[in-house]
RNA sequence: GCGGGUAUGGUGAAGUGGUUAACACGGCGGAUUGUGGUUCCGUUAUGCGUGGGUUCGAUCCCCACUAUUCGCC
């Protein structure tokens, strides 16, 4: 079946819903952790559930190269592939051809770059992005997207909008997995207008659910949010939004202010393996002298890397360029966002949102500069 | 004991008779937003073994000492 959407709640713009799948219901707002190579990195399934993590993400044009769409095929798909049962959303790869292609040329057709892993020309279309995740059978697929980089010239953006939104419409005609949901997704830059073309035209197509896209790519919090405001107020409101990309805690709670449901992003584990830890009082870099003896736990917080470990040990771990530190610190980094949308939605049930934005940044920006 | 080589920051090392002593690693700090898993950026020697000497000037030349290393006895 589709995933169903119910909305119990709304405060202020913010909303408290659930989201029906194949593999359960979970409640929204919520934080995807991103596991690109059908593998939240350095996690076990169980380790990732711990942390009461309810959805994750994985990436179809990772997964074409590596270990290609046929191989999941005949594990039997994505959730038997990864031995993990919860439900998983396929990001298109559009994203991929921004971050990672050097020499791209985009087409009406599709895009042609080059393999990041052999230099091997490919060609990425629509079609083939919604076949291979029809394939993958994630719970969720995303449209193939164009992301432009930012900023980019308002003839480009105009260009460019227009041409996702055919390319949308060419993956929604070929998508033919009756079990998967497909999302569209809303452009346009920092270009209000363009945001509300996107919007408007993107709901004609009549998708499970919204992303709001090209966030995140460089551009200051001011005109991210201004990128919010200018999309969500055209995006039904029985269906799921979803905000790509983001993941850092005062955005989440931002997004979340103006009628996000969903959030994903590498933050948590990427920072993690790099020795930064999210805590109440702001983002600490582990790597830290001042960490060297010190011998109290990580955060505030209930995960299992707090209650067992001391920012001593971890320090010593991540220093050594021991994985185990990565891990750890992961764990810890995804519960904090999972439990920042835990506090979140309580918070929307209980009508104190605002109020719980005041309380969360006097705290979390204590110790940043 | 005799003969030769070498002595530069935490480490491995470049280098020059004349303002700021290369580079790498390490250290320290920062970055990171639909992940190309050990990434990127900044910073880090008032100092060139010790003591003399030559010179306007020495880390670089000379002498002694000390340390270290190789060979021989």
């Amino acid at each position: 079946m589709k995933i169903k959407y119910k909305l119990k709640h709304i405060d202020h713009n913010a909303r408290y819903g659930t989201i029906e799948t194949n593999y359960g219901t979970f409640e929204t707002p919520m934080f995807m952790p991103v596991g690109t190579l059908a593998n939240v990195k350095t996690l076990t399934p169980e380790e990732l559930k711990a942390t009461n993590s309810a959805i994750i993400l994985s990436n179809t044009y990772h997964l074409w190269l590596r270990p290609g769409e046929g191989v999941i095929d005949k594990a039997g798909g994505l959730h038997k592939f990864m031995n993990y049962d919860g439900p998983i959303l396929t990001d298109s790869g559009g994203f991929q051809v921004f971050s990672l292609a050097e020499k791209k040329n985009i087409t009406e057709e599709g895009v042609t770059f080059k393999s990041h892993i052999d230099g091997s020309k490919l060609f990425l279309t629509p079609e083939i992005s919604i076949k291979v995740q029809n394939k993958l059978d994630s719970d969720i697929a995303m449209s193939f997207d164009e992301c432009p980089p930012y900023p980019v010239s308002r003839e480009y953006m105009e260009k460019s909008v227009d041409r996702t939104l055919r390319w949308a419409k060419r993956g929604k005609d070929v998508h033919n997995n009756p079990k998967q949901s497909l999302f569209g997704i809303v452009q346009g830059g920092e270009f209000e207008d363009l945001r509300k073309k996107s919007a408007l035209e993107t709901i004609k197509l009549d998708f499970d659910g919204y992303a709001i896209g090209g966030t995140s790519v460089g551009e200051d919090k001011p005109t991210m949010y201004k990128m919010i405001d200018d999309a969500i107020g055209y995006l039904p409101e029985d269906k799921p939004r979803y905000l790509m990309g983001v993941g850092d805690p005062v955005d989440i709670i931002e997004g979340v202010i103006r009628g996000v449901d969903m959030f994903d992003c590498v933050l948590p584990t990427r920072l993690a393996r790099h020795g930064n830890a999210f805590t109440k009082y702001g983002k600490i870099n582990l790597k830290n002298l001042k960490f060297k003896e010190d011998f109290t736990q990580v955060d505030e917080c209930d995960c299992y890397t707090c209650k067992k470990y001391t920012k001593a040990y971890l320090r010593h771990l991540i220093t050594c360029n021991e994985t185990l530190g990565g891990r750890l610190l992961s764990i810890h980094n995804i519960r904090f966002l999972i439990r920042l949308t835990e506090e979140l939605r309580e918070a929307i049930k209980e009508n104190r949102l605002l109020e719980y934005r005041e309380e969360f940044l006097n705290n979390y920006t204590k110790n940043e500069s």
